[in-house]
DNA sequence: ACCTGAACACCGTTCAAGT
DNA sequence: ACCTGAACACCGTTCAAGT
């Protein structure tokens, strides 16, 4: 039915590595799920790299960072973070895609890149200084994207619990003479954290830093 | 000769992996490297999961922090980060080593761990504040010191310069309207950054969100 | 305890061929 | 332009067997 388009191999590889992880989008595999022969997806991507480029442009794709406005840089830089952090909370693969690809080559990320060096120069930080800072800023927030929040989305609660346990049960297994602290934050590491003091705290904590630096010059 | 041992698998595999990539460690050509049938690694790793992991934990075994002291937190934690990204730095394959990896299985990390989250601690922050907090840091720890200053490491000058030309030109040749601040910066972005330079500024930026955070409360 | 040999079920990819 | 079929060179891993 739905013709077998670039975009289409990209969403239903997204939805793969979305539920079973990024290991099971094989291309094999892929096909399989299109009702198409493996060969069939090299008209429309050359090679894996390239999928998987598409995979995170169309992931990117789904964010489209407002326009700058009057407002002080601060708020417009939290907006982004916080805007790109809910696109890629939409798919427990982001991160693992993104780390896969040269995002040099993904024209959604590179939007989303240049909005943030532009806040960065308004500023007052120096082009070095921009280059790293966004680096820096994009990388957070695709780590904080990748909180354990993941696993609220389509488990069951008891499927939930069950893992946590699982977890708890291995940190405090460890030696706690070794590892003491650890040991007795094995509650809260094991995944009990409210997702959004989680977010909160994160994007806190990163632009508590960039603000810090910007008011030092 | 060297007996086959998974300390020295795990070498191997490292030094591969620094060399030419994570990707060309197959339990093959580790095998044949070694001298070996590939077979002969499974007695010493049950699978290639846990192959990854001793290549880890023999990663960050290179670093050991130093116990606690009586300087201020923000001292030693600063220490702490500027220590684990020089050793981390030694690898040139270490962020996707450690990404592939479940962290929590990795003794040599879990002692970073715990020494990170005594710090947070001793600093005020909250039981969940500091697992969130030293996740965080740990990840961008991890992230600074897979800088693009690699390419410095066994490349000769001219291989060097051979690459951010690469890539400066593929910066310039983007849109300008569409990405007018990276076509701009695509100086600095192709690698012209001075390492020292990135590191502190690196660190700065992660500590400086920290301290922030810590004194408002 | 430590390693080999043969085999299995999978990969990504090429290349010629079909419509 | 878009897709198929057959083939190639690789994977990780199991299992029985050797010393």
């Amino acid at each position: 039915m739905g013709k077998l388009t670039a975009q289409a191999i990209a969403e239903r590889a997204l939805e793969i590595g979305d539920a079973e992880g990024l290991d099971a989008v094989t291309i094999r595999r892929l096909a399989t799920d299109l009702g198409v022969t493996p060969m069939a997806l090299y008209w429309h991507y050359k090679n894996k790299e390239l999928l998987l480029l598409g995979m995170a442009d169309h992931l990117i794709g789904g964010f489209a960072p407002r326009p700058a406005d009057e407002r002080p840089w601060q708020a417009q830089l939290r907006d982004l973070t916080e805007g790109l952090i809910r696109t890629l909370r939409a798919h427990p693969c982001a991160k693992n895609v993104l780390e896969q690809i040269d995002p040099v080559a993904a024209p959604n990320f590179l939007q989303v890149w240049d909005r943030a060096l532009a806040l960065a120069r308004s500023a007052g930080f120096s082009v070095e200084e921009s280059c790293l800072l966004t680096k820096y800023l994009l990388q957070s927030a695709i780590a904080i994207a990748d909180a354990p929040v993941h696993f609220t989305a389509g488990k069951s609660s008891e499927e939930i619990e069950q893992l946590a346990r699982a977890k708890r049960f291995g940190l405090q297994s460890l030696s706690a003479e070794r590892y003491p602290h650890l040991v007795e934050m094995a509650e809260p590491m094991a995944g009990g954290v409210d997702p959004a003091m989680y977010d909160t705290f994160g994007v806190d904590l990163v632009l508590g830093g960039i603000e810090a630096l910007a008011a030092r010059r």
